[in-house]
DNA sequence: TTATTTAATTCGCATTCCGTTAAAAATACC
DNA sequence: GGTATTTTTAACGGAATGCGAATTAAATAA
């Protein structure tokens, strides 16, 4: 009850970034006297700081100046992290989300043994927290965004391109290693909430994105919370079927994965590329210079994505779709061909509905959604009782 | 506040059917003097009744007899209507949801002006509640369930085979004819809720119904509740793109909406069979005598019904999807290709996860739906204080 | 009849919220 | 410096809610 006030509370200040109390009052419609009650509680926890200046009405305001109140930074640290098959990227934040360290690690994990990646990723855990001039004990929570199939709740890996086993439960796995509570969620997830936070879609509570990477994932806000399957499931997109071929089911993924637009032959053009991770970057490039082979693959990958795009449209009608992954670098002929096929397949009573937005967002964005999927955690966790000390 | 408890302790009665305040307690985690508290406040209101027998432990129970509460029957009346294009079914019900009286009238208002549907509604609801002994101003709420893409919010048909017109304001219209708040749904949602209260989903709180009928509906449960788009808008699965054709997009409609079974021409064989609203049921018959070219056209619908299911499964993973419609009536070619085309889809990391039910709803259970619709919104009324003043 | 058992209610207490009022704090205007 | 203005805190009363403990109610068992 007062959980759910003080939960709202806190989110508006970190909506807000910096508010008066006044301020806050006037959007949770809670009276100022609760609102003093609950911030007051909120500071005595250590959760957020009161600042005198930063009142940023017109100067000249009579009265008693605003006491603006803001998140305290130093309330928690948690680390989050973009597991993927090329490269690794850590990111330590503190309890804004803001980043205080990143890390990169390009290195090749494609299907080794699951021993190997916990401790390619415990390895860059420990590190990026050092880098951050921090302690393992001083951070409060790790998520790691994986591809694939990933069921948050129980923080098993159904599938994911990364592991050669599937059923795993990574989350135990990591949790024992690290000693740190650590969770599990599907990239595609954590850059939804990422760009509910920080990104493109901070206006909005409901919205859908999807993630065309190595795999291609998706992510649906429903009432500024993750719709997630039963059971926490998340939604693999690129085993959604166009049609029936030749040889059984066309799934999305064999024309609009990163393997099927680059190919994948271990001999192939590219291989060395994508083995750096810089298979699209490549790509891009030979685009640029009029390859024809490659701009038909990713003509026919953009309406792939534009005839899927169309159907989760349908299914889901939001007010707006953000398209984010490294698929948007192959430029021109993907982005016409996907923006050509979705309005044409896209059902003539919903359009105008939907809004499309790309977004090429870095690494370390998908890092820090991450971040914000641990955050939202300890956000919702009673503070006052059994969560996570702050900082006294 | 009180409100939700309130809520929560009459949804458990009604699931219930007859339940004992301590065993209220039990499943809703409130004290049995909540439940007193609040079940009191119900018997006043006379949403509920008590009755001392009916108490089925085993018989020699000790102690002091239970006493068992139910939902009063009498404390609201509602319509619901499955409005089709070739016939509207009528039901009125109580306040369980149990019907009352039934209409049905076949008469094909494909495509008619707005007032002549209307009117035909209307009519229709009079003389249900008529055959109810009951007259309109008896009448809490009606709801129309209708095909085609509805935004339940705010009372608008975007688009749907029985109306020429787009973007009517149908709920508002109605009202004003009826004098009885009227709210419209789509006929997909209708029927989730029908087995969600009494049909194969009492048991779940997240599911996916598909419906078959003229057009191919969609309705996902989510935590109990109607998983609606933004805007409350409702899903068209026939506007699910299949694949690209010669002429541009194949839409699942065009390979298993009902006039794609059967053919559309006006002059075709199943014109008339169609116009009585018999046209499954015809092609049953000559499905079993072996009439190829509709056998042909059944296995297609259920391929192209399979493949988009695997596709749905996939995004929502549900426990269980129920499979309703006409279209289920045409038998073994229709299903088992349905059943192959999803088994080949269905993506292997969530095989397992949904179980597939078939269901041959009666009319009288959809437009059933539609007075859930109905009476659900009644239930979350605040009803001390704004919402409908239940018999004195 | 008395004891036992179970169900339901009553009573008292704690929490939480709101509204009102008042006071305190901090600034601008005169 | 005094007054006005605005924000924030504090204090009190009232209302609603929920829980635990004790009490009452109604039946069976001994």
């Amino acid at each position: 009850m007062r959980a759910i006030n003080r939960f709202n509370v806190l989110d508006t200040i970190r909506r807000a970034g910096s508010i008066a109390r006044i301020e806050i009052s006037d959007r949770t419609q809670l009276s100022t006297t609760t609102v003093s009650a609950i911030t007051a509680s909120l500071l005595d926890d250590g959760l957020i700081l009161a600042r005198t200046e930063g009142d940023l009405r017109e100067a000249a305001a009579r009265g008693r100046p605003r006491v603006m109140l803001e998140l305290n930074p130093d309330a928690a640290r948690v680390v989050g992290a973009k597991i993927a098959a090329n490269r690794m990227v850590f990111v330590v934040t503190d309890f804004r989300g803001e980043v205080l360290s990143t890390l990169t690690l390009a290195l090749r994990v494609d299907r080794q043994p699951i021993g190997v990646i916990a401790d390619l990723i415990e390895d860059g855990v420990r590190r990026c927290v050092v880098d951050a001039n921090l302690a393992l004990d001083e951070i409060d929570s790790v998520c790691l965004g994986l591809p694939g199939v990933i069921e948050h709740r129980t923080g098993h890996v159904r599938t994911s391109p990364i592991f050669r086993e599937s059923g795993v439960d990574f989350a135990k796995e990591m949790s024992e290693r690290l000693g740190v509570t650590t969770i599990v969620e599907s990239d595609a997830h954590a850059i939804t909430l990422a760009h509910h936070w920080f990104g493109r879609a901070r206006d909005l509570d409901d919205m859908v994105l999807v993630s065309l990477e190595q795999t291609l994932g998706l992510g649906v806000l429903h009432g500024g919370q993750l719709f997630r399957g039963a059971g926490g499931l998340s939604h693999n997109l690129g085993d959604l079927v166009l049609g029936m071929g030749p040889q059984g089911t066309v799934r999305l993924a064999s024309l609009a994965g990163e393997s099927a637009i680059l190919g994948d032959q271990p001999s192939g053009r590219f291989a060395e590329a994508i083995r750096l991770g810089r298979g699209m970057a490549h790509a891009k490039t030979l685009i640029a210079a009029e390859d024809n082979a490659l701009i038909g693959a990713a003509i026919r990958a953009g309406e792939a994505c534009g005839i899927a795009l169309a159907n989760i449209v349908t299914l889901f009608a939001p007010p707006r779709v953000i398209l984010v992954g490294s698929s948007l670098a192959l430029g021109q002929p993907f982005l016409d061909s996907l923006r050509e096929a979705y309005s044409l397949a896209i059902p003539p009573s919903i359009k105008g509905v939907t809004e499309l937005v790309f977004d090429q967002s870095t690494d370390e964005t998908w890092a820090q959604g991450a971040a914000v999927v641990a955050l939202r955690e300890l956000y919702e966790s009673p503070w006052g009782t059994t969560g996570p000390a702050p900082a006294l």
